[in-house]
DNA sequence: TACTAAATAT
DNA sequence: TATATTTAGT
């Protein structure tokens, strides 16, 4: 095949066409479309040369996420091209690692059921990028997996030990819902009649005296943090990198990166050294 | 406005 | 297929 058959078909364009076409605004007359899509702090974050720098008010510190930021292993999935930078517009995908779920969890237990919703959850975990749309993603999820395990364990005696059914769950989510042996029991405690629709959270208070250790220092590190009521996001205080977290804390239970699969796309934690 | 559940996308 | 994101309803 030598010969591409263009796909010439002038022919068959039609007038009109060729008339809306001139009836189109001219170059000069449109508004340039990074002016008014872009904003100006935008277009500085991410390095987009305007054209017209004539009405620049100085732009407020880019609430840039972590892992949007070329520091850390960002890489995209999907999307229009793989060959593009992790600096799209579009909100790359979060990885909930196990160290991110586990501050996760230890956020919910902290704030208890009646408080814990997604914004609440996503002020006390103060992650710096962490939308309040990944957590309530995230907490349905949760809950489901929670609801899940409800139903397994009232109809299998699987209470101490990890079961098949255990096993079976963890499977389904890639082992990263790990639940914290409290409030297993606690709950399956609880559900002997199946009196609630979803597992009930351990509030801080209540947890046993084997775990107040944890809960010690977690309030050791989040006692900076006004997470009880915190109503407008503090800049400084309710920015908080995950990496900067002590490894005592991260990696408390949970082994980092064993189970995220090949389809990693951000990460919060850098797995590597990090200063 | 925020939360939850369902649908959709990757 | 599993997970995260987006959308829609309350």
């Amino acid at each position: 095949m030598r010969e591409e058959e263009e796909e010439e078909e002038e022919e068959a364009e039609p007038t009109w066409f060729a008339r809306w076409e001139e009836e189109l605004p001219s170059p000069e007359e449109l508004m340039p479309l990074s002016q008014s899509l872009i904003t100006p702090d935008l277009a500085l974050a991410f390095d987009i040369p305007t054209q017209d720098h004539s009405s620049p008010p100085p732009p407020p510190p880019p609430p840039l996420p972590d892992f949007e930021s070329p520091d850390r292993s960002v890489s995209c999935v999907g999307g229009g091209g793989g060959d593009e930078p992790a600096r799209t517009l579009k909100r790359p995908r979060l990885v909930w690692t196990p160290q991110l779920h586990k501050r996760f969890v230890d956020a919910v237990a902290h704030l208890g059921i009646k408080n814990a919703v997604p914004k609440t959850i996503m002020q006390l975990m103060s992650v710096q990028g962490l939308t309040r749309e990944n957590v309530a993603s995230h907490l349905q999820k949760y809950r489901l997996y929670l609801k899940r395990m409800q139903g397994l364990s009232s109809s299998s005696a699987v209470l101490p030990m990890m079961s098949a059914a255990d096993a079976a769950t963890e499977q389904l989510f890639a082992s990263n819902y790990h639940i914290p042996r409290p409030f297993l029991g606690r709950a399956l405690n609880n559900n002997g009649q199946g009196q609630q629709p979803y597992m009930q959270f351990i509030a801080p208070p209540l947890l046993p005296q084997h775990h107040q250790q944890q809960q010690f220092y977690h309030q050791r590190h989040l006692a900076a943090i006004p997470y009880a009521k915190a109503s407008t996001q503090m800049p400084g205080l309710n920015r908080i990198t995950l990496a900067s977290l002590p490894k005592s804390y991260l990696d408390d239970d949970m082994d980092s990166g064993s189970g995220t699969g090949d389809r990693r796309v951000l990460t919060l934690f850098p797995t590597g050294t990090q200063d």
